[in-house]
DNA sequence: AATTTCAGCGTACACTTGTACGCTAAAATA
DNA sequence: TATTTTAGCGTACAAGTGTACGCTGAAATT
Protein backbone atom coordinates (compact mmCIF):
# COMPACT_ATOMS: atom_id res chain seq x y z
CA UNK A 1 0.00 0.00 0.00
CA UNK A 2 0.65 3.47 -0.02
CA UNK A 3 3.25 3.21 -2.70
CA UNK A 4 4.84 5.36 -5.53
CA UNK A 5 1.86 4.88 -7.79
CA UNK A 6 -1.16 5.34 -5.21
CA UNK A 7 0.58 8.51 -4.39
CA UNK A 8 0.75 9.68 -7.58
CA UNK A 9 -2.94 8.70 -8.12
CA UNK A 10 -4.16 10.66 -5.47
CA UNK A 11 -1.98 13.67 -6.45
CA UNK A 12 -3.56 14.10 -9.64
CA UNK A 13 -6.76 13.30 -8.24
CA UNK A 14 -6.63 16.56 -6.29
CA UNK A 15 -5.12 18.21 -9.14
CA UNK A 16 -8.71 17.47 -10.76
CA UNK A 17 -10.27 19.20 -7.83
CA UNK A 18 -8.46 22.22 -7.51
CA UNK A 19 -8.81 22.41 -11.11
CA UNK A 20 -12.15 22.42 -11.11
CA UNK A 21 -12.49 24.68 -7.79
CA UNK A 22 -10.23 26.87 -9.63
CA UNK A 23 -12.93 27.17 -12.95
CA UNK A 24 -15.52 28.27 -10.88
CA UNK A 25 -15.47 32.39 -10.44
CA UNK A 26 -18.39 34.77 -9.98
CA UNK A 27 -19.42 33.94 -14.17
CA UNK A 28 -18.90 30.18 -14.21
CA UNK A 29 -20.66 27.69 -12.02
CA UNK A 30 -19.90 24.09 -11.56
CA UNK A 31 -22.53 23.07 -14.29
CA UNK A 32 -20.67 25.28 -16.60
CA UNK A 33 -17.64 23.38 -16.15
CA UNK A 34 -16.63 20.52 -18.92
CA UNK A 35 -14.78 17.31 -18.01
CA UNK A 36 -12.37 17.95 -20.57
CA UNK A 37 -11.67 21.64 -19.75
CA UNK A 38 -11.10 20.21 -16.17
CA UNK A 39 -8.35 17.34 -17.40
CA UNK A 40 -6.80 20.23 -19.57
CA UNK A 41 -6.13 22.20 -16.43
CA UNK A 42 -5.39 19.43 -14.72
CA UNK A 43 -2.90 18.24 -16.97
CA UNK A 44 -4.37 14.59 -18.34
CA UNK A 45 -6.35 13.40 -21.11
CA UNK A 46 -9.88 13.93 -21.72
CA UNK A 47 -10.31 9.98 -20.76
CA UNK A 48 -8.11 9.86 -18.26
CA UNK A 49 -10.17 11.99 -15.89
CA UNK A 50 -12.40 8.51 -15.84
CA UNK A 51 -9.78 6.69 -13.71
CA UNK A 52 -11.11 9.41 -10.88
CA UNK A 53 -14.52 10.00 -11.15
CA UNK A 54 -17.45 7.87 -12.37
CA UNK A 55 -18.64 11.64 -13.58
CA UNK A 56 -18.80 15.12 -13.22
CA UNK A 57 -21.52 14.39 -10.43
CA UNK A 58 -19.02 12.45 -8.44
CA UNK A 59 -16.57 15.10 -8.92
CA UNK A 60 -18.84 18.01 -7.48
CA UNK A 61 -20.23 16.08 -4.55
CA UNK A 62 -16.32 15.44 -3.65
CA UNK A 63 -15.84 19.26 -3.94
CA UNK A 64 -18.85 19.99 -1.40
CA UNK A 65 -17.67 17.46 0.85
CA UNK A 66 -14.08 19.70 0.65
CA UNK A 67 -15.88 23.00 0.98
CA UNK A 68 -17.79 21.30 3.53
CA UNK A 69 -14.78 20.73 5.50
CA UNK A 70 -13.19 24.07 4.71
CA UNK A 71 -16.35 25.67 6.22
CA UNK A 72 -16.34 23.37 9.65
CA UNK A 73 -12.57 23.77 10.20
CA UNK A 74 -12.84 27.68 10.51
CA UNK A 75 -15.40 27.27 12.62
CA UNK A 76 -13.47 25.22 14.76
CA UNK A 77 -10.97 28.04 14.75
CA UNK A 78 -14.20 30.62 15.54
CA UNK A 79 -14.86 28.50 18.67
CA UNK A 80 -11.31 28.92 20.19
CA UNK A 81 -11.51 32.92 19.43
CA UNK A 82 -15.07 32.71 21.19
CA UNK A 83 -13.61 31.14 23.86
CA UNK A 84 -10.50 33.19 24.44
CA UNK A 85 -13.94 35.83 25.26
CA UNK A 86 -14.67 37.79 22.03
CA UNK A 87 -18.36 38.32 21.45
CA UNK A 88 -20.35 35.25 19.98
CA UNK A 89 -22.28 37.00 17.26
CA UNK A 90 -19.40 38.77 16.31
CA UNK A 91 -16.92 36.61 15.95
CA UNK A 92 -18.95 33.78 14.08
CA UNK A 93 -19.90 36.73 11.66
CA UNK A 94 -16.12 37.46 10.98
CA UNK A 95 -15.20 34.36 10.30
CA UNK A 96 -17.77 33.66 8.27
CA UNK A 97 -16.79 36.67 5.95
CA UNK A 98 -12.98 35.44 6.34
CA UNK A 99 -14.60 32.10 4.79
CA UNK A 100 -16.09 34.38 1.80
CA UNK A 101 -13.08 36.40 0.99
CA UNK A 102 -10.25 33.61 1.15
CA UNK A 103 -12.25 30.14 -0.14
CA UNK A 104 -14.49 32.21 -2.28
CA UNK A 105 -14.99 29.83 -4.75
CA UNK A 106 -15.34 26.75 -2.15
CA UNK A 107 -18.61 29.47 -0.52
CA UNK A 108 -19.76 29.62 -4.19
CA UNK A 109 -19.95 26.24 -4.60
CA UNK A 110 -22.25 25.79 -2.03
CA UNK A 111 -23.53 28.43 -2.51
CA UNK A 112 -24.96 27.25 -6.14
CA UNK A 113 -25.21 24.15 -5.85
CA UNK A 114 -27.55 24.79 -2.77
CA UNK A 115 -30.64 25.05 -5.14
CA UNK A 116 -28.57 23.79 -8.19
CA UNK A 117 -30.35 21.00 -10.73
CA UNK A 118 -29.15 18.07 -9.16
CA UNK A 119 -30.88 16.86 -6.17
CA UNK A 120 -27.80 14.86 -4.95
CA UNK A 121 -26.05 17.95 -4.57
CA UNK A 122 -28.54 20.01 -2.59
CA UNK A 123 -28.71 17.20 -0.21
CA UNK A 124 -24.99 17.10 0.34
CA UNK A 125 -25.29 21.22 0.86
CA UNK A 126 -28.30 20.91 3.01
CA UNK A 127 -26.45 18.26 4.89
CA UNK A 128 -23.41 20.63 5.67
CA UNK A 129 -25.42 23.37 6.29
CA UNK A 130 -27.90 21.54 8.87
CA UNK A 131 -24.84 20.35 10.77
CA UNK A 132 -23.53 23.70 11.11
CA UNK A 133 -27.14 24.64 12.40
CA UNK A 134 -27.42 21.99 15.29
CA UNK A 135 -23.56 22.86 16.35
CA UNK A 136 -24.92 26.61 16.84
CA UNK A 137 -28.53 25.09 18.70
CA UNK A 138 -26.43 23.37 20.94
CA UNK A 139 -24.38 26.05 21.92
CA UNK A 140 -27.05 28.27 21.98
CA UNK A 141 -29.21 25.52 24.37
CA UNK A 142 -26.45 25.36 26.96
CA UNK A 143 -25.23 29.05 27.32
CA UNK A 144 -28.66 31.15 26.92
CA UNK A 145 -32.02 30.08 28.74
CA UNK A 146 -33.50 28.57 25.88
CA UNK A 147 -35.67 25.60 24.98
CA UNK A 148 -34.74 23.28 23.03
CA UNK A 149 -37.04 23.50 19.93
CA UNK A 150 -36.44 27.40 20.30
CA UNK A 151 -32.66 27.27 20.03
CA UNK A 152 -32.76 25.15 16.81
CA UNK A 153 -35.69 27.53 15.31
CA UNK A 154 -32.62 30.35 17.24
CA UNK A 155 -29.82 28.62 15.16
CA UNK A 156 -31.56 27.99 11.76
CA UNK A 157 -32.84 31.60 11.63
CA UNK A 158 -29.17 33.05 12.31
CA UNK A 159 -27.44 30.32 9.77
CA UNK A 160 -29.58 31.24 7.09
CA UNK A 161 -29.33 35.11 7.45
CA UNK A 162 -25.09 34.74 7.58
CA UNK A 163 -25.26 32.44 4.85
CA UNK A 164 -27.23 34.77 2.60
CA UNK A 165 -25.36 37.79 3.74
CA UNK A 166 -22.35 35.58 2.63
CA UNK A 167 -23.92 35.77 -1.18
CA UNK A 168 -24.69 39.13 -1.34
CA UNK A 169 -21.35 40.34 -0.12
CA UNK A 170 -20.01 38.13 -3.05
CA UNK A 171 -20.50 41.17 -5.16
CA UNK A 172 -19.52 43.89 -2.90
CA UNK A 173 -16.89 46.15 -2.30
CA UNK A 174 -15.70 46.81 1.35
CA UNK A 175 -17.46 49.67 1.96
CA UNK A 176 -20.62 47.79 1.30
CA UNK A 177 -19.51 44.76 3.16
CA UNK A 178 -19.09 46.83 6.21
CA UNK A 179 -22.56 48.17 6.06
CA UNK A 180 -23.82 45.01 5.22
CA UNK A 181 -22.35 43.14 8.33
CA UNK A 182 -23.57 46.06 10.78
CA UNK A 183 -26.88 45.22 9.32
CA UNK A 184 -26.44 41.17 10.07
CA UNK A 185 -25.30 41.49 13.37
CA UNK A 186 -29.08 44.10 14.21
CA UNK A 187 -30.43 41.49 12.78
CA UNK A 188 -28.89 38.60 14.69
CA UNK A 189 -29.36 40.69 17.66
CA UNK A 190 -33.75 40.77 17.26
CA UNK A 191 -33.65 36.91 16.42
CA UNK A 192 -31.95 36.15 20.06
CA UNK A 193 -33.89 38.82 21.88
CA UNK A 194 -36.46 37.69 20.18
CA UNK A 195 -35.79 33.91 20.94
CA UNK A 196 -34.67 34.48 24.47
CA UNK A 197 -38.24 35.95 25.02
CA UNK A 198 -40.58 33.27 23.53
CA UNK A 199 -37.96 30.18 24.44
CA UNK A 200 -37.90 30.57 28.14
CA UNK B 1 -49.94 49.62 -36.05
CA UNK B 2 -51.01 46.39 -33.44
CA UNK B 3 -52.12 44.64 -36.75
CA UNK B 4 -52.18 41.37 -37.50
CA UNK B 5 -48.58 40.94 -37.78
CA UNK B 6 -47.33 42.92 -34.32
CA UNK B 7 -50.19 40.54 -32.63
CA UNK B 8 -48.22 37.39 -34.35
CA UNK B 9 -45.30 38.56 -33.46
CA UNK B 10 -45.88 39.13 -29.69
CA UNK B 11 -47.88 35.89 -29.56
CA UNK B 12 -44.68 33.60 -30.23
CA UNK B 13 -42.34 35.90 -28.52
CA UNK B 14 -44.45 34.96 -25.53
CA UNK B 15 -44.60 31.23 -26.52
CA UNK B 16 -40.57 31.16 -26.75
CA UNK B 17 -40.75 32.92 -22.79
CA UNK B 18 -43.24 30.03 -22.27
CA UNK B 19 -41.62 27.34 -23.46
CA UNK B 20 -38.21 28.19 -21.57
CA UNK B 21 -40.42 28.62 -18.14
CA UNK B 22 -41.47 25.06 -19.12
CA UNK B 23 -38.50 23.87 -19.50
CA UNK B 24 -37.35 24.96 -15.73
CA UNK B 25 -37.44 22.08 -13.11
CA UNK B 26 -36.20 20.80 -10.49
CA UNK B 27 -33.53 18.99 -12.77
CA UNK B 28 -33.06 22.15 -15.48
CA UNK B 29 -31.77 25.59 -14.62
CA UNK B 30 -31.45 28.69 -17.07
CA UNK B 31 -28.57 28.50 -17.82
CA UNK B 32 -28.71 24.49 -18.79
CA UNK B 33 -31.68 25.84 -21.00
CA UNK B 34 -30.39 26.06 -25.15
CA UNK B 35 -32.05 28.06 -27.62
CA UNK B 36 -32.48 25.46 -29.95
CA UNK B 37 -34.82 23.28 -27.61
CA UNK B 38 -35.96 26.54 -26.25
CA UNK B 39 -37.15 27.30 -30.71
CA UNK B 40 -38.07 23.83 -30.90
CA UNK B 41 -40.88 23.66 -28.06
CA UNK B 42 -41.98 26.88 -29.26
CA UNK B 43 -42.35 25.46 -32.54
CA UNK B 44 -40.35 27.92 -34.44
CA UNK B 45 -36.69 27.01 -36.31
CA UNK B 46 -33.68 28.02 -34.58
CA UNK B 47 -32.70 30.89 -36.27
CA UNK B 48 -36.02 32.61 -35.95
CA UNK B 49 -35.27 32.99 -32.32
CA UNK B 50 -33.32 36.54 -33.02
CA UNK B 51 -36.43 37.63 -34.22
CA UNK B 52 -37.44 38.46 -30.56
CA UNK B 53 -34.26 38.45 -28.68
CA UNK B 54 -30.21 39.24 -29.22
CA UNK B 55 -29.48 36.77 -27.14
CA UNK B 56 -30.47 33.67 -24.56
CA UNK B 57 -29.76 36.35 -21.37
CA UNK B 58 -32.10 38.64 -23.30
CA UNK B 59 -34.68 35.96 -23.01
CA UNK B 60 -33.96 35.34 -19.67
CA UNK B 61 -33.79 38.70 -17.67
CA UNK B 62 -37.44 39.48 -19.54
CA UNK B 63 -38.18 35.81 -17.87
CA UNK B 64 -37.23 37.27 -14.36
CA UNK B 65 -39.13 40.54 -14.66
CA UNK B 66 -41.83 38.42 -15.62
CA UNK B 67 -41.46 35.96 -12.66
CA UNK B 68 -41.13 39.50 -10.49
CA UNK B 69 -44.16 40.75 -11.56
CA UNK B 70 -45.77 37.65 -10.84
CA UNK B 71 -45.16 37.69 -7.32
CA UNK B 72 -45.18 41.60 -6.78
CA UNK B 73 -49.27 40.90 -7.89
CA UNK B 74 -49.21 37.97 -5.90
CA UNK B 75 -48.65 40.03 -2.90
CA UNK B 76 -50.66 42.61 -3.82
CA UNK B 77 -53.40 40.35 -3.51
CA UNK B 78 -51.93 39.36 0.31
CA UNK B 79 -52.13 43.16 1.20
CA UNK B 80 -56.10 42.91 0.32
CA UNK B 81 -56.37 39.41 2.75
CA UNK B 82 -54.79 41.16 5.46
CA UNK B 83 -56.67 44.61 5.09
CA UNK B 84 -59.49 42.51 5.75
CA UNK B 85 -58.77 40.79 8.97
CA UNK B 86 -56.00 38.32 8.48
CA UNK B 87 -52.98 38.45 10.55
CA UNK B 88 -49.85 39.63 9.10
CA UNK B 89 -47.00 37.13 9.71
CA UNK B 90 -49.19 34.47 8.63
CA UNK B 91 -50.86 35.87 5.49
CA UNK B 92 -47.74 36.75 4.11
CA UNK B 93 -46.40 33.47 4.54
CA UNK B 94 -49.25 31.42 3.16
CA UNK B 95 -49.49 33.67 0.33
CA UNK B 96 -45.63 33.18 -0.53
CA UNK B 97 -45.87 29.51 -0.06
CA UNK B 98 -48.87 29.46 -3.18
CA UNK B 99 -46.33 31.34 -4.78
CA UNK B 100 -43.91 28.70 -4.42
CA UNK B 101 -46.84 25.75 -5.06
CA UNK B 102 -48.53 27.73 -8.10
CA UNK B 103 -45.56 29.11 -10.33
CA UNK B 104 -42.78 26.85 -8.92
CA UNK B 105 -40.49 27.44 -11.88
CA UNK B 106 -40.82 31.15 -11.77
CA UNK B 107 -39.30 30.67 -8.28
CA UNK B 108 -37.08 28.57 -9.08
CA UNK B 109 -35.68 31.00 -11.76
CA UNK B 110 -35.24 34.03 -8.93
CA UNK B 111 -33.87 31.55 -6.80
CA UNK B 112 -31.08 30.26 -8.57
CA UNK B 113 -30.37 33.65 -10.80
CA UNK B 114 -30.24 35.04 -7.32
CA UNK B 115 -26.86 33.84 -7.52
CA UNK B 116 -25.82 33.09 -10.98
CA UNK B 117 -23.07 33.51 -13.10
CA UNK B 118 -24.40 36.76 -14.97
CA UNK B 119 -23.94 39.79 -13.05
CA UNK B 120 -27.32 41.11 -14.89
CA UNK B 121 -29.43 38.68 -13.86
CA UNK B 122 -27.97 38.94 -10.95
CA UNK B 123 -28.94 42.41 -10.05
CA UNK B 124 -32.47 42.13 -11.59
CA UNK B 125 -33.08 39.50 -8.96
CA UNK B 126 -31.59 41.60 -6.56
CA UNK B 127 -33.94 44.38 -7.64
CA UNK B 128 -37.21 42.60 -7.37
CA UNK B 129 -36.72 41.16 -3.71
CA UNK B 130 -35.21 44.96 -2.77
CA UNK B 131 -38.07 46.19 -4.01
CA UNK B 132 -40.78 43.56 -1.70
CA UNK B 133 -38.36 44.53 1.01
CA UNK B 134 -38.65 48.32 0.93
CA UNK B 135 -42.80 47.78 0.94
CA UNK B 136 -42.37 45.56 3.61
CA UNK B 137 -40.01 48.42 5.56
CA UNK B 138 -42.55 50.89 5.28
CA UNK B 139 -45.63 49.12 6.12
CA UNK B 140 -43.43 48.08 9.21
CA UNK B 141 -42.33 51.92 9.97
CA UNK B 142 -46.35 52.90 9.80
CA UNK B 143 -47.78 49.93 11.64
CA UNK B 144 -45.23 49.03 14.24
CA UNK B 145 -43.45 51.12 16.90
CA UNK B 146 -40.18 51.05 15.37
CA UNK B 147 -37.15 53.37 14.23
CA UNK B 148 -36.90 53.82 10.26
CA UNK B 149 -33.63 51.58 10.23
CA UNK B 150 -34.49 49.22 12.24
CA UNK B 151 -38.21 48.59 10.04
CA UNK B 152 -35.55 48.13 7.04
CA UNK B 153 -33.15 45.79 8.75
CA UNK B 154 -36.52 44.16 10.18
CA UNK B 155 -37.90 43.80 6.54
CA UNK B 156 -34.92 42.22 5.27
CA UNK B 157 -34.38 39.42 7.21
CA UNK B 158 -38.17 38.60 7.23
CA UNK B 159 -37.59 38.80 3.70
CA UNK B 160 -34.52 36.42 3.41
CA UNK B 161 -35.61 33.68 5.98
CA UNK B 162 -39.46 33.69 3.94
CA UNK B 163 -37.33 33.42 0.37
CA UNK B 164 -35.21 30.97 1.95
CA UNK B 165 -37.95 28.98 3.62
CA UNK B 166 -38.88 29.03 -0.03
CA UNK B 167 -36.24 27.47 -1.21
CA UNK B 168 -36.38 24.77 0.99
CA UNK B 169 -39.97 23.95 0.67
CA UNK B 170 -39.51 23.23 -3.05
CA UNK B 171 -37.95 19.55 -2.17
CA UNK B 172 -40.42 18.78 0.52
CA UNK B 173 -43.66 17.41 1.41
CA UNK B 174 -46.63 18.42 2.79
CA UNK B 175 -46.03 17.22 6.07
CA UNK B 176 -42.46 18.88 5.71
CA UNK B 177 -43.75 22.21 4.51
CA UNK B 178 -46.19 22.24 7.28
CA UNK B 179 -43.51 21.86 9.67
CA UNK B 180 -40.90 24.23 7.93
CA UNK B 181 -43.94 27.11 7.99
CA UNK B 182 -44.48 26.34 11.41
CA UNK B 183 -40.77 26.86 12.38
CA UNK B 184 -40.70 30.14 10.07
CA UNK B 185 -43.56 31.87 11.56
CA UNK B 186 -41.85 31.74 15.10
CA UNK B 187 -38.59 32.80 13.26
CA UNK B 188 -40.09 36.03 12.08
CA UNK B 189 -42.24 36.63 14.94
CA UNK B 190 -38.48 36.55 17.01
CA UNK B 191 -37.59 39.51 14.45
CA UNK B 192 -40.82 41.60 14.80
CA UNK B 193 -40.24 41.07 18.84
CA UNK B 194 -36.24 42.29 18.83
CA UNK B 195 -36.62 44.45 16.12
CA UNK B 196 -39.80 46.18 18.20
CA UNK B 197 -37.47 45.97 21.26
CA UNK B 198 -34.32 47.81 19.61
CA UNK B 199 -36.07 50.05 17.72
CA UNK B 200 -38.07 52.39 19.75
C1' DA C 1 12.47 -12.96 -13.24
C1' DA C 2 7.88 -13.51 -15.00
C1' DT C 3 3.38 -11.87 -14.66
C1' DT C 4 -0.37 -8.86 -13.57
C1' DT C 5 -2.32 -4.36 -12.71
C1' DC C 6 -3.61 0.07 -14.08
C1' DA C 7 -2.88 5.48 -14.70
C1' DG C 8 -2.64 7.89 -18.58
C1' DC C 9 -2.79 8.49 -23.74
C1' DG C 10 -4.53 9.03 -28.60
C1' DT C 11 -7.89 8.15 -31.88
C1' DA C 12 -12.46 8.12 -33.25
C1' DC C 13 -17.41 8.89 -33.26
C1' DA C 14 -21.93 10.55 -32.76
C1' DC C 15 -24.15 14.61 -30.90
C1' DT C 16 -25.45 19.16 -29.71
C1' DT C 17 -24.64 23.82 -29.76
C1' DG C 18 -24.89 28.88 -31.63
C1' DT C 19 -25.31 31.43 -35.55
C1' DA C 20 -24.19 33.33 -40.51
C1' DC C 21 -26.53 33.69 -44.90
C1' DG C 22 -29.99 34.02 -48.24
C1' DC C 23 -34.76 32.90 -49.47
C1' DT C 24 -39.95 33.28 -49.25
C1' DA C 25 -44.48 34.82 -48.60
C1' DA C 26 -47.49 37.67 -46.48
C1' DA C 27 -48.51 42.00 -44.16
C1' DA C 28 -47.73 46.96 -44.18
C1' DT C 29 -47.00 51.04 -46.55
C1' DA C 30 -46.86 54.24 -50.33
C1' DT D 1 -51.61 48.61 -57.33
C1' DA D 2 -46.62 48.57 -56.73
C1' DT D 3 -43.13 48.56 -53.27
C1' DT D 4 -41.04 47.72 -48.94
C1' DT D 5 -40.69 45.34 -44.64
C1' DT D 6 -40.04 41.40 -41.92
C1' DA D 7 -41.27 36.82 -39.27
C1' DG D 8 -39.97 32.53 -40.11
C1' DC D 9 -37.42 28.80 -42.66
C1' DG D 10 -33.65 25.65 -44.37
C1' DT D 11 -29.00 24.85 -45.15
C1' DA D 12 -24.48 24.84 -43.62
C1' DC D 13 -20.50 25.09 -40.67
C1' DA D 14 -17.13 25.30 -37.08
C1' DA D 15 -16.60 24.32 -32.38
C1' DG D 16 -17.19 21.83 -28.37
C1' DT D 17 -19.08 17.91 -25.80
C1' DG D 18 -18.95 12.99 -23.42
C1' DT D 19 -17.12 8.67 -23.85
C1' DA D 20 -15.97 3.83 -26.08
C1' DC D 21 -11.88 1.30 -27.26
C1' DG D 22 -7.37 -0.43 -27.36
C1' DC D 23 -2.52 0.54 -26.42
C1' DT D 24 1.70 1.44 -23.47
C1' DG D 25 5.03 1.42 -19.91
C1' DA D 26 6.04 1.36 -15.37
C1' DA D 27 4.85 -0.12 -10.70
C1' DA D 28 3.18 -3.97 -7.95
C1' DT D 29 2.75 -8.70 -7.15
C1' DT D 30 3.85 -13.46 -7.57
Amino acid sequence: MSGVRAQQKQKTRQALIEAAFNQLSAEHSFSNLSLREVAREAGIAPTSFYRHFKDMNELGLTMVDEAGLTLRQLMRQARRRIASGGSVIITSVETFMEFIDTSSNQFRLLLRERSGTSKAFRAAVAREIKHFILELAHYLESETPCDKQHAYMQAEAMVTLVFNAGAEALDQDAQQRAELTERLIWQLRYIARGANHYGS
